[in-house]
RNA sequence: GGGAGCUUAGCUCAGUUGGUUCAGAGCGUCUGCCUUACAAGCAGAGGGUCGGGGGUUCGACUCCCUCAGCUCCCACCA
């Protein structure tokens, strides 16, 4: 078949994936072969295709790749997560965008638009991924919010709730009082803005709740929350307030009594060192509140405004309320100063409103044993951290766990199946009917009607962290008692995991979790962490900057192939990625390479009985040899996880040895045939080498392996074996590289001396190089009478013997520049021996160091000497 | 402020228990080549007192201390 001049990467790219796709080369099903198993980190279901997607999915594809060919029954399990916040504000600014406003929907009208959402644009990056080539089990594609999934969260639920480790609490969240909504942490943004911090004068009551005449100071951004005030706080540790221990000080204005109490949060040397606790305005505050029994008095309404409880300024917005109340406390002779003063504010990243911290009633669950059993599962070694440098982070969250807040004042999502009975109290059940069942067992004469669901929703990690369950057997999590399904038992635990450590807590953390809870196994055994990618000014790629590229226009620009390379040339595990086009670039050079090299190897003409010759022997012998050595190099980086060091083992010996030694080698003269013996060695080393690549290339492998022979209906290169290391022999592959050593070091002569080809070989010939072996210099010099001049070896060991550089150097050394460099390297030389022969006189290095080592210092040694001599010698000749 | 990590060639990074093979790779740069597979190519070359300082050791890129700079995570201080 004859090939294109060019290789055109999208006229094969989709035509390979279709036939993958046509022949089920992805599908797998539990066979008696030992699986090996991945399941992506689901993409949100509404993204598009990031830089941060190519180089995660990249490395899985890899990885699964590479097991097929290991001849493991490979399943990598494809899905997306419905990620509630992300979605449902990507649905709520479309329905803003046609003029429909979220609370002027109910919840069901809602839902129907993000489903319909989710329909039109749910598909879209699973399609991208699939020019990326990535070689998921499209037959078993989930989604976090489909039904079977979603009953898996509620049982999950459920069965934490029975167990007793979910509970209601009152937590702070990120009030938006222009959207009317909590927000997540993540929805804020913390900006520096200019604000002011009052001093206020607190009178130290009498005990019958009148001001004495003495008083504390406090010192406070947000004076108009002084109504709600719960205590005043100092440092226990604070000689100068040990004067106020057990005393209670009255607000002013409304002059209501608090107490004075003591936590060690209060900074000694910040402010007075006196706090206003505000239990309801601020989520420090309402700690120091939990922990001191405090009242928690609410003066601030959803819109931010001031409530009848503030008893003064009622009805007045907050920042309305602080101006006026300034006023008031001057006036009534409380404000001592203002100063300027510069905090942190966080902000709403959707309606920009000053966020609002307001208590609220949320879904815990408890984190104490879950976090013990997956700290240990980590710190036993039975899940391996690549890098291991994240174990530390672990840790240390792990032992700080706080209970996991798990709902969401969300629609998109699942909906918590608790539900309120008329009087309060609350049943938990998978479904409305169960619910219904348990409700009547305490009230008989309740119906449907009467029982209101909880509105919340469950967080979106509250369903991906069942994902390696949860794909394979929806029933299971949250039955335990549940004997697992074919597919659960058969592929859990996973394998590997590739992910990004930022979700190390968020997801990691939870699967394994879920796995020990309901698996009572891990959920995989080792988790790679890859870096976040950035541009090459290292900042990272974001929308906003534009600097991320389409991962799509790049595919469309360099093909996939390259784009793959191009990503894993740079990515070591745990680094962050400094993604630059040229890297991409590279990786479409390199097929451009492999292309071609099978355009020159497939134009040959064979002659099958001619005799091979001696130097295309030696040159099958030490590609062999080499390619075994490479194989096994290769694979010990894939097992652990060296991926980038993989690459490059395998692009050094495409490239470098196979295209630019050997094939040099091999190469027949224009126009003359090839033997069969090497053209057969040639053609399998070539395939070898394909093999060895499809995994980081898989489209232009297939390509070029399919051209390479006739091939079976619904054969493909993804199912051959890896190519396995043979034995090699090491000394060979050092004479060899000696060999080389010495060819490149005429070729450098030849260079430096500015002097022909012909003039060079002269030379070269003249010395007792087997020139035969290097047809590249011979073809340089476009000259055949060389070989005669000096075909003298017939066996290895010359290659060895033979090798002189002083050789060639001294017929060329005839420059006062030269004789400059042969008088500085001598110098040199001279100060190196006194040196290593200094280290040889030290008797604590003679009795400590390894005997190797001593001998490699007196190989240093003979060596300096054999090189001072020659270069005198050389020098008596000029 | 708490925790973790980083600093090796112009750039991006390897460098395993301190010792032979350790000062490396890729890219870029420079030089010479339109050479019959490939100029998206070929053949060469140059480039680093391993962030600074100190210590341990016969021996330190490697271990310890210290200083400087950078990054990330957590809390973002009333």
């Amino acid at each position: 078949m004859e090939l294109s001049a060019k290789y055109n990467p999208a006229e094969v790219e989709d035509k390979w994936y279709a036939y993958w796709l046509n022949n089920k080369c992805f599908h797998s099903e539990p066979d008696s072969r030992e699986p090996y198993t991945i399941v992506i980190p689901p993409p949100n279901v509404t993204g598009i295709l990031h830089m941060g997607h190519v180089l995660n999915n990249t490395l899985n594809d890899v990885l699964i790749r590479k097991a097929r060919m290991d001849g493991k029954n490979a399943c990598w399990v494809p899905g997306t997560d419905h990620a509630s916040i992300a979605t449902e504000s990507k649905v709520v600014a479309k329905l803003a965008k046609q003029g429909i406003k979220k609370e002027d929907l109910t919840r069901e009208e809602f839902l129907k638009y993000a489903w319909e959402w989710k329909e039109e644009h749910g598909g879209i990056i699973l399609n991208q991924l699939r020019k990326l080539g990535a070689s998921c089990d499209w037959d078993r594609t989930r989604f976090t919010m489909e039904p079977a999934l979603s009953e898996a969260v509620y049982a999950t639920f459920v069965h934490f709730y029975k167990k007793g480790w979910i509970y209601r609490g009152v937590r702070m969240v990120n009030w938006d009082p222009v959207a009317l909504t909590a927000i997540s942490d993540d929805e804020v943004i913390h900006r520096d803005t200019q604000s002011h911090f009052y001093h206020l004068k607190y009178y130290i009551s009498d005990g019958n709740g009148n001001p004495t005449d003495k008083f504390l100071v406090i010192a406070t951004t947000r004076p108009e929350t002084i109504m709600a005030d719960a205590a005043i706080c100092v440092n226990p540790n604070d000689e100068r307030h040990h004067w106020l221990r057990g005393k209670k000080v009255i607000i002013p204005l409304i002059n209501r009594e608090i107490p004075v109490i003591e936590d060690d949060y209060v900074e000694m040397d910040f402010g007075t060192g006196c706090l206003k606790v505000t239990p309801a305005h601020d989520a420090h505050d309402y700690e120091i509140g939990m922990r001191h029994n405090l009242p928690v008095v609410e003066i601030i309404d959803d819109h931010g405004c001031l409530n009848e409880k503030a008893q003064i300024l009622v009805g007045q917005d907050r920042f309305e309320a602080r101006k006026n109340i300034v006023k008031l406390l001057e006036e009534a002779g409380n404000l001592v100063k203002i100063e300027d003063y510069t905090s942190p504010v966080g902000y709403s990243e959707r309606t920009n409103a000053v966020i609002e911290p307001k208590l609220s009633a949320q879904w815990f669950l408890k984190m104490e044993d879950l976090a013990k059993d997956a700290l240990e599962a980590v710190a036993s070694g039975n899940i391996k951290f690549i890098p291991d440098k994240y174990f530390n982070t672990y840790r240390h969250w792990m032992e700080n766990a706080h209970d996991w807040c798990i709902s969401r004042q969300l629609w998109w999502g699942q909906r918590i199946p608790a539900y309120y009975l008329p009087d309060g109290q609350v049943v938990v059940e998978e479904t409305a009917e169960k619910a219904l069942e348990a409700a009547r067992k305490i009230n008989p004469a309740l119906t449907a009607a009467d029982l209101r669901q909880d509105e919340d929703v469950l967080d979106t990690w509250f369903s991906s962290w069942l994902w390696p369950i949860s794909v394979f057997d929806p029933q299971f999590p949250g039955h335990p008692e549940h004997t697992p399904n074919r597919d659960l038992s058969y592929y859990y635990p996973t394998n590997d995991l590739v992910t990004g450590p930022d979700i190390i807590f968020f997801w990691v953390a939870r699967m394994i979790m879920a796995g020990g809870e309901f698996m009572k196994d891990v959920p995989f055994r080792n988790v790679y962490f890859t870096g976040i990618v950035r541009d090459k000014l290292g900042r990272k790629m974001s929308k906003t900057l534009g600097n991320s590229p389409d991962p799509l226009d790049l595919i469309a620009k360099y093909g996939a192939d390259a784009v793959r390379l191009g990503m894993l040339l740079c990515s070591s595990a745990g680094n962050d990625i400094l993604y630059d086009e040229s890297q991409v670039e590279q990786g479409r050079n390199f097929c451009g390479k492999i292309w071609n090299s099978w355009r020159l190897v497939s134009g040959w003409s064979v002659d099958e009985a001619a005799p091979q010759p001696e130097a295309s022997a030696l040159a099958v012998k030490w590609f062999d040899n080499l390619l075994s050595k490479t194989v096994e190099t290769v694979e010990d980086h894939y097992g652990k996880f060296r991926i980038s060091d993989a690459l490059m083992a395998i692009y050094k010996l495409f490239w470098d040895d196979y295209c630019s030694w050997y094939l040099e080698l091999v190469k027949p003269a224009y126009g003359a045939a090839v033997d069969g013996k090497t053209y057969k060695a040639t053609v399998e080393f070539f395939e070898k080498l394909l093999k060895l690549i499809h995994p980081i290339m898989p489209f232009i492998t297939e390509e070029l392996w399919q051209a390479m022979a006739e091939r079976p209906e619904g054969a493909t290169i993804m199912f051959q074996s890896t190519p396995k290391a043979g034995a090699y022999d090491e000394g060979f592959l050092a004479e060899f590289e000696v060999a080389r050593e010495a060819v490149i070091g005429v070729r450098a002569v030849r260079a430096q001396k500015q002097i022909s080809p012909k003039e060079g070989l002269k030379l070269f010939a003249e010395g007792t190089f087997p020139a035969e072996l290097y047809p590249a210099v011979r073809k340089l010099a476009n000259v055949t009478d060389i070989a005669a001049g000096s075909a003298n070896g017939t066996s290895t060991s010359f290659i060895v013997g033979t090798v002189n550089f002083s050789v060639p150097l001294e017929g060329l050394v005839n420059t006062d520049e030269e004789k400059g460099k042969l008088l500085k390297d001598l110098e040199y030389q001279k100060k190196f021996l006194a040196g290593v022969r200094a280290k040889l006189a030290n008797a604590n290095f003679v009795a400590h160091a390894p005997e190797a080592v001593i001998a490699g210092e007196r190989k240093k040694e003979a060596d300096a000497i054999a090189r001072i001599e020659a270069i005198e010698s050389t020098l008596s000749k000029l």
